[in-house]
This record gives C-alpha cells, structure tokens and sequence, in this order.
DNA sequence: TAACGTTTGTTATAATATAACATATTTGAG
DNA sequence: CTCAAATATGTTATATTATAACAAACGTTA
C-alpha cells in the first residue's frame, strides 16, 4: 500500500528539492544537487520519484523528462493532470481548471475505451517571452 | 522550410516501417529493422523522426517514448493531438474528436498565456484487455 | 555552375532509466 | 513484544534514449 503522511528520508529529501525549485528539475540534476546529503546512485532518485508520483506529490513532465510538485488538490493522486508549458524559457505551470479536468475525466473514447486517467500538455510562450 | 511533399530517401524508409506497424515504435527498434537497408546509426533515425514529425507525418507518443504514424488530418501538423493509450497491451489509438480538438485549441489558461500547441495522453485498459 | 540548404554517413558521447542483489529499517498481525 | 512481511536503502553494473560534431554528397535554383 502506498503510504498516506510519512516520507522516507531520501523520498523527503527529493521532494524538499523539487518544492523548492522554480521550474521542472530532472533526475540526474536531482542527483547532484543531493550528493552532499549522502545520495550517491541515479536508482536512489528514481526510486523517490516513482514513490513520490504514486502518492501524488510530483508529476512527470513527459515531454520534458522532468519532474515538479504538485500544486493542486484537484488532480488527486495524478489522474487528471494538466500543464502548461513555455517552449521559450521551460517555464512549467500546473493547469488547476475544474471545468477542464471535468470534461476531459468524463471524456469517453468512441471506441469503447474506459479512461482512469489522463495527462494533458499545452506549449506556447509565457507572459515573460511573448 | 519543411518540404510539402517529397520524403528523402531515410525519411520514406522510416515512415513505411512506422506506417506499417500495429502499435507505437521505439526509436531504436526501427533502427534494429533497416540495418539491413544500410542505415546504421541512431544519429539517422533520429534525423528522419525529428523531419516526419515536423511535416506531421507521425507523432511522439511522450510517455512511452515511442512513435505512431498519423491518421489524423484534424492534427494539422501536430498542433492538436490526443491519444488514447491501453496500459496493458501498450496499445495507442489517436483521437480524433473534433469536439475536443476544438475545445482545447481554444482553452485559454488565466495566466495570459497563449497556446500555440497541445498534446494529450489518455491512459486505460483498451477493449480487449478490459 | 556556383552557392546554399538539406540530407547522409560516421564516430563518439551524453542523458535518461532500469536490473539485480545485498542489507537495513519499519510496520503490523499474532 | 516479536518475528515475518513489506518497504526502503545502498551499490555496481548496464540498458535505453538521444545528441554533438564533423565531413561528404546531393539537389535545388539563381
């Protein structure tokens, strides 16, 4: 089972990072921004992150391969996720849209696919490299 | 300029290897099925692939890392894609929906950013994997 | 036909991610 | 409490995905 409050030592010192970063982080840049603290192997942040996207804390930005905290209730335990991306300056921003995220949970593939969950990217320049 | 019509002659070879396959491919996998059309090096699939997704012939399935060819001319050059995705069978459909398409091609986000470009991921168990 | 852009070929390497195994720590049922 | 199971850790090695850099060939088209 996935556990609900406590972070391990390594999964908190991961997400401590990636909450305190201002943009998306990958995992290698994780790991060196670590390596004081004693985290010396890519498989010790892999395994924080897929532990911590489980539990909903992070997501996956797919097109990026990197990772940011997750901001928003409404997406509980990421299946309805949705981003929006500066192709210019790599700002990453989580798209909170009740409207949305409810049509596009309640979306229904004509052919017959039931969907759990969903990730959604949108790209275009930012307010700051328009 | 992306050429409108024409494929050189790695392009065609990748694209017919793509167009013909049930589902999405690796990148590296292609590369295993033309050795022996002389095309030895990662550096020239990559090349093709990055050619056939600009003229919008294919897409990027992001999750997977893997590549389908379109069926789709709503995609218009791949600025509006979604897809449906079987986590067991690794199936990928596209979904062409004009509704939906149309939905999100003027989903305006409230921070003033403007969207050039969205691409959407649905995951679930597919018909027969149900 | 010369100049330019595009494609190709090639070698090397960077960046991203997982396998496999041994050990330690935490948790929960009895 | 206590021991078994589940979870987390540490570590080495390797697999997978992707790009850099450079030289040569090809194809437009002015």
């Amino acid at each position: 089972m996935v556990q609900a409050q406590t972070l391990s030592r390594n999964q908190q010192i991961v997400l401590d990072i990636i909450e305190k970063a201002k943009g998306p982080l990958k995992a290698y840049s994780i790991l060196f921004n670590v390596q004081k603290k004693g985290i010396n192997a890519p498989q010790q942040i892999y395994r924080a992150l897929d532990k911590l996207i489980e539990m909903g804390k992070i997501h996956k930005i797919e097109s990026k391969n990197a990772f940011v905290a997750c901001r928003n209730s409404d997406c509980e335990i990421s299946k309805a996720t949705a981003f929006s991306i500066c192709e210019s300056c790599e700002m990453v921003d989580e798209i909170s849209d009740a409207k949305l995220s409810k049509y596009l949970s309640s979306f229904n593939h004509k052919k017959g696919m039931k969907f759990k969950r969903f990730n959604l990217e949108f790209f275009g320049l930012c307010k700051k490299c328009k």
